[in-house]
DNA sequence: TAAATAGTGTCTATTAGACAGTATCGT
DNA sequence: ACGATACTGTCTAATAGACACTATTTA
């Protein structure tokens, strides 16, 4: 890639239209996912002002003029979010930029999908976590990046270990079935679900702790494997 | 949504920017796919001016201010790519956003993958179909957009119907079949994958026609059925 | 002891992969 | 007839789903 320093860089000339490219606010907003209190919550703030007053909405920032879009989305969990350093898995999702989207003027949203384990939620930053099923009411497009990321997650626990990234560190068989059975919004049976996770290679890595229990065995620890893919995928099936 | 003509919209003041948000020119990049000769091809230009003059390009187009990014996508692919009305499906893949990715000037790019049957490329439009192995010096980071495309195509054929959108409205099991090992880079047993699409519900519409060949039995002629996920997925094995 | 949770083994229906064999065309 | 391509059936190994059973803790 050639590299010029900002300043001295030539104006763009587009083919066809030399003259007149115009140019658009770029924002990131995140949908930001965990599993809690036996329901899947998003990261949500309340606006206390228009448009959309009282209603609930992503955190999001404009990119800067030199910043790449990962930095942009990483930026504001951290600033907007509240969740600066934390362990939240960020990827991008999808682009909207239907022209009324933001009623004040054009803004083309990038949307970042993060998946986080049990949390607190950041007063200074005015965000807390709510149940996705009661979200109904948000502003802007926000209910549709919503759930495009709900389904993303959803696709993703199949064919992916990501599950792992709603929960702690150290986590157990159980926390990591609760995570599936929660986000597929169906129960799974717990044997079955036993031998698929610790058969599938790289995706729990034994640890020597267990944990300390109200009643019932103790559960062996696990930590994230280094596998990304599973194979073969944990299908949701059809049935129900 | 609360609608404001364009001419009234109060301007935008971000929470903690309310001077300065940067606005930069947002692209829209297509890389459409077909498969022909035995290939994966995508559908390209050779750049005759600055910068990466006689390189390799993905058409593409800057978004109107009040276009929706679907609609820039289907203008460029009618304008840009030459091939307006064509059969193609097109989707979004990601948003390339890196500052420099444009020398001149910072461009927000929605890239959008296309897959299509075996269409004639427009002379006029001066697009060519290169085979995707070839094309290893591509413009700006059209090379990265175009393995993401790919990747996207590779990984949708498994549970998706998709692969039919490589065909022609009506097409044979061995053709669908060709498509899959070309797209997969691998043979395929002809006897499974006859069993597994025309069992997968909804993937085929049978037709009355058949084919005429130069010897060999006349194959059925199918057309692209409803469904579009497919269970279970057609997976990719590991083996090999 | 009972209750609760963790983990293992076993059976069966389904499926993927391999491949023999049949069907129907052109020459 | 023969080659070529389309299609069907069959076998086997692997897997998913169902569920009986054992293991280890607290109360």
């Amino acid at each position: 890639m050639i590299e010029f320093p900002p300043e001295s860089r030539p104006k763009l000339i587009a083919c066809n239209v030399p003259d007149m490219v115009p140019t658009v606010p770029v924002s990131v907003d995140l949908v930001v996912l965990t599993v809690r209190s036996q329901a899947l919550c998003a990261l949500v703030w309340r606006r206390d002002h228009p448009p959309y007053t009282g209603c609930w909405a992503l955190s999001g920032g404009f990119i800067k003029l030199d910043e790449d879009l990962p930095a942009a989305a990483e930026r504001v969990l951290a600033e907007r979010a509240g969740l600066p350093g934390a362990p939240v898995h960020l990827e991008q999702l999808q682009t909207y930029g239907y022209p009324d989207r933001d009623p004040r003027e054009r803004v083309v949203s990038v949307a970042y999908l993060g998946l986080a384990p049990d949390l607190p939620a950041s007063t200074e930053a005015h965000m807390s976590w709510r149940a996705v099923a009661e979200l109904t009411e948000m502003a802007f497009d926000h209910r549709r990046i919503m759930l495009d990321g709900i389904e993303r997650a959803r696709a993703k626990l199949e064919y992916t270990s990501l599950g792992a990234a709603f929960c702690p560190p150290e986590f157990t068989v159980a926390d990591l079935r609760r995570v599936y059975e929660i986000v597929w919004g169906r129960p799974l049976d717990p044997r079955n679900f036993h031998r698929k996770v610790t058969k599938a290679e790289g995706f729990l890595l034994p640890t020597s702790h267990t944990t300390t229990r109200d009643g019932g065995r103790p559960a062996k620890l696990y930590r994230r494997g280094p596998a990304e893919l599973l194979h073969p995928p944990m299908l949701r099936s059809l049935k129900e």
